[in-house]
RNA sequence: GCCGGGAUGGCGGAACUGGUAGACGCACGGGACUCAAAAUCCCGCGGUGGCGACACCAUGUGGGUUCGAUUCCCACUCCCGGCACCA
């Protein structure tokens, strides 16, 4: 055996091993419990970088403990591989995004190789390969047959100088990105599935999963489910002459019906029919709706705008007194989300209320807080408050002193008996998925559009609807707008020429499924019978900025397959691990032009105070001063990016793998430190060190139990305590760093240990052997050698995980801690079989309670078995 | 504004169900080995007082429950994340 560590070495040769022999081929049926983990699967961009690495080796190392307690364990990988970072770097180079996709997917999948991780790389799926991408357009016509999907317009961001559609992440403080022009709202036709069909069983089943509270929380916002009354404002008789839109009036959705009496105006949206309506031959409202729609789609600022209207002229009726109401445009009313039209009650609604004042409209109090007084100078929060009811009107006597379930119950009476439609209602915030991108690098979206029979779906046998991969975007459209070779073609009804659609779907379409596609990567149907036997899936492991998106869409999709037929599980992830991110310093300078510059940490030297904090850094190439400036998300702008191929390179895999999962708790933000993967580099070379010392000294004879010292006996003790915590924390806490500490604390113990004789030599030899499994899961390079090294001629990966010896863990005596008044004021040894009265007894006599306890009576005696014995005086 | 999470040494963190606060590691200080350095090994390392045995203080702040609180309860401060005019 080499008595040097040399991972550059035994790394590859290993990692051939496993290749050769298939060693991560999951079988799709097996007398084994079967565990399905996955990690989200990556984007292409280039690299693996720090985040990949944390991600993969948390899934590795489950993957490798489940496999040693005895399951069939399947980890996949594959590639999220169409999206926009391939169209701008093909606009920044000039290469295809298909070239450059595909040799970053090569590049990434040799890195993978390199960090050892177990995957099944048979399953690999590449989402812009025609064969995968076929089944989203077979899916999205099945979904549009059953009316799951439909086309409608929608308003998207549009950078009038390229004459494109913009993404919101393209849009920067109202402005193009590459132009600088100021973005339009633009409504165009645009494709959406209807997941709002599936938005209380996407709410309700969140329940049961073994997911972070956090997570299901965020879904439950953003689904946002409410109860309410829909009802209508009949039209006023001029108003109704002129809207002549075949309603009986104005309606809208509220979770206050109890405030109705309170009703001093309506409000409605500046894209409701009503406005559109209203601004005919009125400039001042005309203007006042453009201004509304201008500006970007990012909501977060209309938050904070100032709320502003214009009355429309128009008039609708309260539906219990029959009063006249003027219905306004509001820019706080959202089209999207109930009728686009509220009534308005600014006694009990905030932003009613700042509109009342602004516009000197009357303000009325129908609810009663606790008696306390209503004043209507300033809102005071508590206005919004359940309460009971008062000043119903002489219409309405009977609506007073009811409390909010009640009130509720009376209006929708009340509105049914004078003949007003109204009914209660459930509201969500989710609304309905926009698929349509009007971008290049995507699935084409399966329609041709017939001048004489409308959009037509492309029939199952001439899918898929192939993307020309040969086309490099330049920045003013989607190429494939441009290219007649793909959108001319016939229509598959009438035969007569048409159009295909030449938008693409969004990405999230793609990793809506492709944890199912692993399951049977070669099958003729979009799923089989192999997916089935894998879904759900046992763990899920990926970011935290997926949290809403990409796990609605996907459990939303899972839905939908179900419904099909497709799948028989009703959801996709039983447990969900959300990683935290890697972190590390910032150091920057302004330039003279006023500019921020950024260095990486590597080529400075770094200045720390007398207390090991960082105060600033200095320029190796010219000793410049640097600024500090903090701790952030590791980023290419910022040049604070650890690159994993210089780990792999100057470590090797293993130390990258041992430090990701040893600094903190998966779930943890991580902040990088060199130091700490230098500490696992050096805890690698010890324990190397440690398996050579005992294997060049020869072979062992087994130990009899009961001939063992008291110091091997508590190194026994030691290990198969070990063992048991290691695998409590892998397989139940997922906390890998607590299971490291102990192993690192056992082998503390052990070289503590100098008895050199045939049972000291037999007890470490166990200890070792022990060790190495237990690191198996993390760094599997270095423990398959060592393995190799403590029993020649077996393989690791054949390894079961160690079983606990219970007679390892009986104890003759233990030590228990003396307390007096809650205070640890010593130790006492007892027998392990001792009573509570013994412990008592002893405690009583032990020389820290005389002192302590300064002459007074002790009162009461706690014993809390195995652990500790409090006096109390 | 609403919802969720958090605050423990110089630093990352541990203490899982109310039971020895600071495991394990990093950094730092001292020593051994060496011509020297690196590597390695040994010792120390929350604060205050004391030569020392030891004592007191200490888990963001203030209170409470308990024999006993980092852990539970109440109030507050700050930090992070999500949503954000959702009627």
């Amino acid at each position: 055996m080499d008595p040097q560590y040399h991972p550059k070495a035994i790394e590859p040769e290993v990692q051939r091993e496993w290749e050769r022999t298939r060693a991560f081929a999951a079988p799709d049926a097996s007398p084994k419990p079967k565990y399905y983990c996955v990690s989200m699967l990556p984007y292409p961009s280039g690299k693996l970088h720090m985040g990949h690495v944390r991600n993969y080796t948390i899934n590795d190392a489950l993957y490798h403990y489940l496999r040693m307690k005895g399951m069939n364990v399947l980890m996949p990988m594959g590639w999220d591989a169409f999206g926009l970072p391939a169209e701008n770097a093909a606009m920044a180079n000039g290469v295809a995004p298909a070239k450059w996709t595909r040799e970053n997917i090569a590049y990434m999948k040799k890195q993978c190789q390199a960090m050892g991780w177990a995957i099944d790389w048979s399953r690999e799926i590449a989402t812009c390969d025609p064969s995968y991408y076929r089944w989203n357009q077979w899916f999205f016509l099945r979904l549009w047959e059953k009316g799951l999907v439909y086309k409608k317009s929608g308003m998207v961001n549009w950078d009038p100088v390229d004459m494109t559609v913009l993404a919101n992440e393209q849009v920067i403080d109202g402005r193009g990105w590459r132009t600088g022009a100021v973005v339009e709202k633009r409504e165009i036709p645009m494709w959406y599935m209807r997941i709002t069909q599936y938005a209380d069983e996407l709410l309700d089943s969140l329940d049961g999963l073994g997911w972070p509270e956090q997570v299901k929380q965020m879904q439950r916002n953003w689904i946002g489910r409410s109860y309410g009354v829909e009802f209508v404002l009949p039209y006023a008789p001029e108003t109704a002459k002129r809207m002549a839109d075949g309603k009986r009036g104005l309606k809208v959705f509220t979770t206050r019906a109890d405030t109705i009496m309170g009703i001093t105006f309506a409000a409605v949206a500046a894209e409701h029919p009503l406005a559109t309506e209203a601004a005919k031959g009125n400039p001042a409202l005309e203007a006042f709706i453009e201004e509304c729609k201008r500006g970007g789609v990012q909501e977060a600022e209309l938050a904070t705008m100032e709320k502003k209207g214009v009355p429309t002229g128009l008039f609708v009726l309260h539906p219990v007194t029959g009063e006249k109401v003027e219905v306004w445009v509001g820019n706080y009313v959202l089209m999207a989300y109930g009728e686009g039209a509220v009534m308005a009650v600014p006694g009990h609604d905030e932003r009613d209320f700042a509109f009342a004042k602004k516009y000197g409209l009357a303000i009325v109090p129908v609810i009663d807080v606790d008696g306390k007084p209503y004043s209507t100078d300033a809102w005071q929060p508590w206005y919004s408050d359940y309460g009971r009811n008062v000043n119903s009107g002489a219409r309405f006597p009977e609506l007073d002193g009811k409390d909010y379930p009640a009130a509720i119950d009376a209006v929708v009476a009340k509105l049914a008996s004078l003949a007003v439609p109204a009914a209660k209602r459930v509201q969500y915030r989710l609304r309905d998925w926009g698929i349509s991108r009007q971008r290049y690098w995507g699935t084409p979206i399966p329609i041709v559009q017939c001048p004489k029979c409308g959009d037509v779906g492309v029939p199952a046998g001439e899918l898929p609807v192939v993307l020309p991969e040969d086309l490099v975007p330049d920045g003013s459209g989607s190429p494939l707008a441009k290219t007649p070779s793909f959108y001319e073609t016939k229509c598959p009804k009438c035969g007569g020429a048409a159009k295909r659609e030449t938008e693409t779907m969004d990405v999230f379409v793609d990793s809506s499924w492709y944890y199912m596609r692993y399951c049977s990567p070669d099958a003729p149907t979009m799923v089989d019978e192999r997916a089935q036997y894998w879904m759900p899936m046992d763990q899920y492991i990926g970011g935290i900025e997926h949290a809403i998106l990409h796990l609605l869409y996907a459990r939303f999709w899972t839905k939908a397959m179900r419904d099909m037929g497709l799948i028989r599980i009703d959801e996709p992830f039983t447990n969900l691990l959300t990683q935290g991110m890697v972190l590390n310093h910032i150091f920057s300078r302004r330039t003279n032009k006023g500019g921020i510059e950024y260095f990486a940490p590597d080529e400075l030297e770094i200045a720390t105070d007398a207390e090991g904090r960082i105060t600033g850094a200095r320029l190796m190439a010219d000793g410049s001063a640097v600024d500090y400036e903090g701790i952030g998300t590791m980023s290419k702008s910022k040049r604070n990016g650890v690159d994993p191929q210089d780990m792999i390179d100057r470590y090797g895999a293993d130390t990258a793998r041992f430090y990701v999962m040893q600094a903190n708790a998966p779930t943890d933000t991580m902040i990088w430190s060199d130091e700490g993967v230098n500490g696992a580099f050096k805890f690698l070379n010890r324990l190397w060190a440690l398996v050579h010392e005992q294997v060049s000294a020869g072979v062992v004879a087994p130990f009899r139990e009961g001939e063992l010292s008291s110091e091997l006996r508590a190194l026994r003790l030691k290990l198969h305590r070990t063992i048991e915590k290691v695998g409590d924390d892998y397989g139940r806490r997922l906390q890998f760093n607590t299971a490291i500490a102990a192993v690192r604390e056992l082998l503390n113990l052990q070289e503590t240990v100098k008895d050199r004789g045939p049972a000291g030599r037999a007890v470490a030899q166990e200890v070792l052997e022990g060790s190495v499994l237990l690191l198996a899961p993390v760094v599997p390079h270095i423990a398959t050698v060592l393995w190799r090294e403590l029993r020649p001629g077996t393989r690791l990966l054949d390894q079961p995980w160690p079983a606990v010896d219970p007679a390892a863990l009986v104890q003759n005596s233990i030590e228990l801690v003396v307390q007096v008044n809650g205070k640890l004021r010593g130790h006492l040894q007892v027998p392990a079989a001792a009573s509570r009265e013994q412990i008592e007894a002893a405690a009583l006599r032990h020389e820290a309670v005389a002192r302590f306890a300064e002459g007074r009576t002790p009162k009461k005696v706690v014993v809390v078995p195995g652990r500790l014995v409090n006096v109390v005086v």
